[in-house]
DNA sequence: CACGTTTACGAAATCGATTTCGACATTGTG
DNA sequence: CACAATGTCGAAATCGATTTCGTAAACGTG
């Protein structure tokens, strides 16, 4: 049994307030007391006992990340936003503690929420607007501080750490076009994602400006439901009766993916065909060909969104948070002229 | 304020533990009020507080991974293995609490186990032996049930859930010996860890059976206290008198890089160098060649050292549970014939 | 009908801390 | 010296659950 705050009073002779005071640096004790209180501690090894602590004190010091690893290959992202996050906590005496099966669940949520498990939630990789709102609805109304990740919520009231998902697709369709390709694919997903709403308007904003009509066929949606759908995906854009010359694909992995399909069929990347990925994480720098994609900066992202979820906990609410990080364009070698312009 | 037990009761007209004992299914409750409480818990969206329940039941239903992120670039080992970990532990209703900023510290890990945040934990890329038990004597002295990752901990009472770091080097080993490979190079870690010493003796092993003499120069220590360790590591290779034709690097993410300097350096790969990693990561199988490694089933990992740390929470103790998982040989683009053996 | 059993419930203790508030001792002041 | 101000400490309440144990009511039996 470990060493309760009991057994140091009776050892010291002392009552249980006057050491909790003692240590905890509040109340009044003088500072005899205080220095014979915690050489005791510290020779007993006494920790305060984290439940007894949480009851008494109503808060946790602990945050909840909220996350759906297998959906559309994000993991490699939400991999790469984990360290950043738990090292900010620990700083601030904060733990990480991972939700991986609440995502989408109204109900598990609420229960994480009443059950004072933790003092504040992370949630990445949500639902639709809709949902996303009265989530944060409910949370509010739970007075659980959260934010959203990674992208801009268009509505007012709600937290989140995003970066620019317009300006992403915006960036890598103009760097297309740019290379001289007119039909360029784009995968969606099927569920009305805010990400995904937002890349396509980027998409859609590149071509326009461009001159270049908006051509339905060439944007399909990817179905995370279906067996192998990474491949489905790609192959549903290479047997359209006019295919494009260049695809964006939803993640880095899905196009790697695509990478290593298109090298199994024969087709040459970027000579035959470009491909581009989204998100920019690490193994997108070491593929063959290396991937060009838009880097969202996992580790800032992870950081802030911490120390945001930190604050909104110190002051209890108040003005939502709101931050927009930089996202970049990295033009590596899966992406190339347009062979037809090329002729 | 989430509403209580006694908020419950007091709706209800009956006692604080006829509601505990019909919601818990535990006691004399006749089934009536038991199908009164749960319809009023349901209605009310009554959730039992965390904390209460933790501090009255001597249990959190809480694991904690103590990993060390930064260090020799396992980072995509350690992220790989997360989310089976969640998983299997959210299927039997515990949840998963990181800890980055605890390895090594001793204290830390005693202060973790007398806080009793947790019911178990696991330690994934700890120390060197001894420290290992001095660790698993303070935890087990702690009643705080752990396990190691991954690898076999040749002392009796550890509990731990490996694979053969003897068997993959060797396997890699014999793999660049059948290719030709005479001066093979080998990365291993300053500091004694038991996986390097394991992989090291399988290098040796091979080496042994194969009728080569050991050259102690071919055996080059990284040192992640440097700036940028990672080339200085492979610098050092290339700058011996009597350089390696290939080399064996400690994980995948060190071969990755190497890869990329090797192209830098206008050094083919595998044509003029062999390079090979270990672990298997995700993205040893996309990069440009693709990497020689030895597969350890992250996933696998993950679920069975929570599996088996939920044993030991469940039986308390008793027999140490050891579980050694088979790798596997990889082999890719990245190590090919020894180009002197060649002529 | 008397008496032992069974059933259903509640009062109170408990888990281990924190915090409030009152009591006592000490010191300072006129 | 009387009294107010200050400094230290501890008793007790509290956080929200679970669990033990006692009791009263309902029941069955000879």
């Amino acid at each position: 049994m470990p060493v309760t705050i009991e057994d140091l009073s009776n050892k010291l002779g002392v009552s249980r307030s006057t050491v909790s005071k003692a240590l905890n640096d509040r109340g009044d004790v003088s500072s005899q007391t205080k220095e014979r209180v915690t050489q005791a501690a510290r020779e007993l090894g006494y920790q305060p006992s984290a439940a007894a602590r949480s009851l008494r004190r109503q808060r946790t010091d602990k945050i909840g990340l909220v996350v759906n690893y297998p959906i559309y290959r994000v993991s490699d992202f939400l991999a790469e936003l984990i360290p950043g996050m738990a090292t900010v906590a620990e700083e601030a005496a904060y733990n990480l503690i991972l939700y991986t099966s609440l995502a989408g669940k109204t109900q598990g949520i609420k229960s994480l929420c009443r059950s004072r498990e933790v003092d504040g939630i992370i949630i990445a990789w949500p639902q639709q607007l809709n949902q996303t709102v009265a989530l944060s609805r409910l949370m509010t109304a739970e007075e659980m501080p959260h934010i959203f990740l990674p992208r801009r919520l268009p509505h007012a009231g709600l937290s989140y750490v995003a970066t620019d998902h317009v300006q992403g697709a915006r960036l890598l369709t103009e760097h297309l076009i740019a290379l001289g390709h007119r039909r360029i694919g784009f995968q969606r997903l099927p569920e009305v994602y805010e990400t995904d709403h937002d890349r396509h308007a980027g998409y859609v904003e590149a071509l326009r400006a461009a001159g270049i009509d908006y051509d339905p066929s060439l944007v399909l949606a990817a179905d995370s439901s279906e067996v192998d759908y990474e491949s489905k995906s790609f192959y549903a854009f290479l047997t359209l009766p006019q295919p494009p010359t260049a695809i964006l694909f939803f993640t880095d992995p899905m196009a790697i993916r695509a990478l290593s399909l298109a090298r199994e069929q024969r087709i040459r990347v970027p000579d035959d065909l470009s491909v581009a990925g989204y998100d920019g994480v690490l193994s997108s720098a070491v593929t063959a060909p290396a991937l060009t994609t838009v880097r969202q900066p996992a580790p800032e992202i992870g950081k802030l969104a911490v120390e945001s979820l930190l604050q909104l906990i110190a002051i209890g609410g108040g003005e939502p948070l709101q931050h927009t990080l930089p996202v970049e364009l990295i033009a590596r070698d899966s992406t190339g002229m347009n062979p037809r312009a090329r002729v």
